[in-house]
RNA sequence: GUGGGUAUAGCUCAGUUGGUUAGAGCACCAGAUUGUGGCUCUGGGGGUCGUGGGUUCGAGUCCCAUUACCCACCCCA
């Protein structure tokens, strides 16, 4: 166990959080672009944040959540997802109070108490945007547009968008009432999790994969079916700006998002290539969640993208991220005479805002020739007695293998001068993805 | 919470019907005549065979339990 990280959990060691440090810079640069301003919560909130947030008939809430009590006699509960503390935050920093809509983003583990399996993790994260203040149809769009628009930049192909309404609390009591009329005849017939569900929130019942569930499904009256004036409205206009944008989107009748807060628009985001785990994001309008927390009624939509799935999404396409990059500059020593001048040397050159690095394992020059290579250098100063007398480095080039000779108080200067050029190059390589 | 699979070196895996000091490739380290990396060659370090019990003269190999991981169900990111 002292060597063994809990069930669900990763490491994300050098050589792969390049890859993470790629995607958070993707987000940073989207959100930026798109308006939304960064909030960092804590990742524990008080219980009841989520009971009331999330819904207590919700399998998060059930069955999936962190919870313990702390020393202080207090219910604390690791986060589950992000909405319900962005919702606490917008009311206790009291974020209404300024310039409207309010847009936010947020990246950062998230915890649900799961079997993990191919693309689910107890400890996992997310990247979620969340827009307060704005009923308009517009805003929905937006936000599922720059939800592909991020997959896009990574590359990520063949992504499905499905959209689906899922009602508001005026036309949701019908619409309960006309799905349990429908089912009643056969409650019998449906799986025990249905049985359930019939009565606590048979909306679920058309999400069941169980297959007598299902083929019940496919006639039962769907939401979209249902839908009062104003949610009609809404969602026509939802869809209507999505074709403004040209994004292609499929209306999906049986999707029905698995948190109760959910008020209108619902949107998922499917990945066929990356097991049964196939959602890499999702989220929906909840336009009643800022008032059941508390606040004064305030519309509300947002959503969340898995980063785990959307690594293994990109892994599956064989899409290439930025790898572990090695030094620029690697200080290579030949006799113990130059050891100290190549120490002062080193700090020089890092003073310089280059990156460099030397050997502290006492290596033959061969060998600490070998390691520069190994571990990426792309220069590579040599200095030994010769050098020393002569009061110059001899600068090697890894890639072209091509070597000159400079004088010892020219080498910073030469090596910012190739460093700074490769610097560009490297920066364009980064962006291309 | 339920089901299935797997567990031998840092990694990927061999390991005959149970039989002597458990192997390979890759990785790591060191050398290949005295100061130059990637290729090649040679050598070296490293394994309580997941853990605990049992059967047996003898268990990496068979049996039981346990733990971890993987995959799937439920559900979600």
């Amino acid at each position: 166990m002292l060597t063994t990280r809990p069930r669900g959990t990763s490491d994300i060691i050098p050589g792969e959080v390049e890859t993470w440090q790629y995607l958070e810079r993707e987000v940073r640069r989207i959100c930026s672009e798109y308006g939304y301003a960064e909030i960092r919560t804590p990742v524990f909130e008080h219980t009841e944040l989520f009971l009331r947030g999330v819904g207590d008939t919700t399998d998060i809430v059930e069955k999936e959540m962190y919870t313990f009590i702390d020393r202080g006699d207090r219910s604390i509960t690791l986060r589950p997802e992000g909405t319900a503390s962005a919702v606490r935050a917008y009311l206790e920093d009291k974020l209404y109070a300024g310039p409207q809509p309010v847009k936010l983003f947020y990246t950062g583990p998230m915890f649900r108490y799961d079997r993990p399996q191919a693309g689910r993790f107890r400890q996992f994260h997310q990247f979620g945007a969340e827009v307060f203040g704005s009923h308009d149809p517009a805003v929905d769009a937006e936000v599922m547009a720059m939800t592909m628009d991020f997959y896009g930049r990574l590359a990520l192909k063949g992504l499905e968008l499905h959209i689906n309404s899922v009602g508001c609390p005026a036309c949701r009591p019908a619409l309960r009432s006309k799905l349990r009329e429908f089912f009643l005849p056969h409650i019998g017939a449906l799986c025990p999790n249905c049985r359930d569900r019939f009565e606590k929130n048979p909306l679920r019942i058309l999400d069941c994969k169980e297959g007598p569930c299902r083929k019940l499904g496919a006639n039962a009256p769907a939401t979209v079916d249902c839908l009062c004036e104003d949610c009609h409205s809404h969602f026509e206009s939802v869809k209507k700006h999505l074709d403004l944008l040209d994004l292609p989107y499929q209306v999906n009748r049986r999707l029905v998002r698995g948190l109760d807060y959910y008020t209108h628009t619902a949107f998922e985001i499917m990945a066929r290539d990356i097991g049964a785990q196939s959602s890499i994001g999702g989220g929906g309008r909840y336009n009643g969640l800022v008032e059941t927390c508390g606040g004064p009624s305030t519309p509300g939509i947002g959503y969340a993208l898995g980063m785990e799935r959307i690594i293994l999404a990109m892994k599956s396409q064989g899409i290439t991220t930025p790898g572990i990059s090695g030094p620029d500059v690697f200080v290579v020593t030949a006799g113990q005479a130059a050891a100290s001048e190549a120490f002062r040397l080193l700090f020089k050159i890092r003073g310089s805002g280059i990156s460099a690095d030397k050997d502290y394992l006492n290596r033959s020059l061969k060998a600490q020739m070998k390691y520069a290579g190994k571990a990426g250098a792309k220069f590579v100063v040599i200095i030994g007695e010769e050098e020393l007398a002569q009061g110059v480095a001899r600068v090697r080039n890894m890639d072209s293998k091509e070597q000159v000779t400079v004088t010892s108080g020219e080498v910073v200067d030469y090596l910012a001068d190739k460093v700074k050029y490769r610097h560009n190059t490297y920066l364009q390589e980064d962006t291309i993805k």
